[in-house]
DNA sequence: TTGTAGGCGTTATCAA
DNA sequence: TTGATAACGCCTACAA
């Protein structure tokens, strides 16, 4: 026997059905014990391993979840492949990974194919620049069920697991007030993303929760270079009572911004406090780090994510679930 | 039309045959324009998109390639990842890629799987603690052919794709000894590992090259626990002629290495060079590097695996290809 | 307890 | 130029 062994080649030589090799390798009661037993030890003897692509097809379910994300180098969505990866492999489902580089046209070519392969379900978390609903649509027409992940679209009609901005928001203002602070700056996400905004309302609320009024002179749009960074630190910096304190949309605009107090306000470095969104693994490697973290537990999202989309491929039969958008809690992680 | 247009929906809608609509969409010569173009209209219309799943099955050809990696949280691999997606998308292969997570357990119960799904091609990277050759034989002789990518059996009858370590090696120790180095301590990888022998014959050879004797006291065994890298570290700075520099197994011991430096030895700070294999995109947010890194460009690796791999699946109807073990050259990074 | 037959979506061969 | 048919590997009523 060289290459692919089938039911069919096993029937051959035993002399009986198709029908009775297939049974019999799934256990059916109405095989004898005898038959299984010469079936089995002619499988294990010859290899035997069944055909998945054939199986799939028959039964029109690939037991396939198509999982797309920006970038493999970004390790918040590794954890979150962990998760749905986690998921999944305990439901009997395998996952296909695939990477948009931030790309629309790539991201649909990307789900074209998961249409093609018949992907029983998709988690996606969509490239920055996606904004149109419509290969979504296509895709639950198709009766795939859609779950977006960490980043979604504008749209309430479909499922999706993100942060709870809000709340990791407070946890990173509690955190500085109860450290001493009253003057927080926000460097705030560029405004074309909903998630700058949500975080900028958390910031608010956070303080005026806290009883600290509320300045839009703190507040700072930012664009992720360094350069527009640092710009807006020194601006920051020159206000007639500046910040002692920076929230930042995420971990790797403070690493810029602390870069900057210690190359330009070397004696501010002692009292001035950074948190960011981002648990960025490589924190620990710096001598200098920022004093915490919000940690958005990408695993949980993972997991969340997946279940809710197992729940969605298991109830094809009857009506559509309702449409659930679901928030996952941040965690406070102080550094050293 | 729900779910799932078919080739038949759209023959019956257009009153023709299956075949004749099969021939119209792959753009058979023997159809004339005219239906073609109805053809075209209507799959259009219909959002038809081919079941690939039916359409492999039937020519027993996956057009995916397996790729199995211990880990995604380690970027050397995402970027190996990255040059495999490369050369297999231009070349109409999709890429399945699963973790191991270092477990030998996993690892095949990966393998059962991508053959039960009939990949047509796998490249793997083993866990630390693969040894058996066995499931790397079934691939093969179910016909799915096997490159082993960075990590590999010590065994010559498969392809395998690596980091060049005899060059690695040289890169560093001449970078070293350009600055004046002539005690350049090896921190060695684990005996268990092939790799940490190759690195170790590379530096001995570098050094012998350059006119430097080998001093086996200079030689410390690690095994990536920080205990461990600072006892060695304490060793060897008792020597009486102690080292000035470090040529480390990998850049994670580097950063151990150089965090004990500035704890226990800051006057040393300075004086001392550490270089190591693996360019970690975390060095450049440090305050304190390594004096440079050996990259051992893993997408190139990953190129040259999925090349490697495609001429074998290419190949299957003849006699097997020659083995061939290639080894990627490195490149020395310099920190700032 | 075992076997027969049909079908999942597509392609390829051969006939019309 | 188009159509009928078989086949890929497996599963599952239904028949024997």
């Amino acid at each position: 026997m060289k290459k692919g062994v089938t039911i069919k080649d096993i029937a051959i030589k035993l002399n009986m059905s198709i029908s009775t090799v297939s049974k019999a390798l799934s256990n059916n009661t109405s095989i004898s014990t005898f038959t299984k037993e010469r079936v089995a030890k002619l499988a294990k003897e010859w290899n035997y391993i069944p055909n998945e692509a054939a199986r799939h097809f028959k039964q029109s379910k690939s037991f396939t979840l198509g999982l797309v994300i920006p970038d493999l180098m970004d390790q918040f969505y590794v954890q979150a492949i962990n998760g749905v990866e986690a998921v999944a492999g305990s439901n009997k489902y395998q996952v296909i990974v695939a990477q948009s580089h931030e790309d629309t046209g790539k991201e649909e070519q990307i789900i074209q194919n998961l249409i093609s392969n018949r992907v029983d379900g998709v988690i996606i978390a969509i490239s920055k620049t996606t904004k149109k609903t419509e290969l979504f649509q296509r895709l639950e027409q198709t009766g795939i069920p859609v779950v977006f992940l960490s980043r979604s679209l504008n749209d309430s009609a479909f499922d999706a697991v993100a942060t709870d901005n809000e709340n990791g928001a407070a946890l990173a203002i509690d955190y500085l007030v109860k450290k001493g602070h009253r003057r927080i700056a926000h460097l705030m996400g560029p405004k074309a993303l909903g998630t700058s905004h949500l975080r900028l309302e958390g910031y608010r609320n956070a303080l005026e929760k806290r009883g600290i009024p509320y300045d839009p002179a703190l507040v700072k749009e930012i664009d992720f270079s360094v350069g527009k960074t640092s710009k807006m630190m020194r601006v920051l910096f020159e206000l007639p009572d500046p910040p002692t304190a920076f929230f930042t949309f995420k971990s790797y605009v403070s690493l810029d911004a602390l870069r900057l107090i210690k190359e330009q306000y070397p004696q501010k470095l002692q009292q001035t406090d950074i948190i960011g969104f981002g648990n960025l693994p490589l924190i620990q490697y710096l001598d200098h780090k920022p004093c915490a973290s919000i940690d958005e537990n990408s695993f949980d999202m993972g997991t969340t994510a997946a279940e809710l989309l197992l729940k969605h491929i298991d109830n094809q039969e009857d009506a559509p679930l309702p449409v659930s958008q679901i928030r996952i809690p941040c965690r406070l992680i102080v550094h050293q």
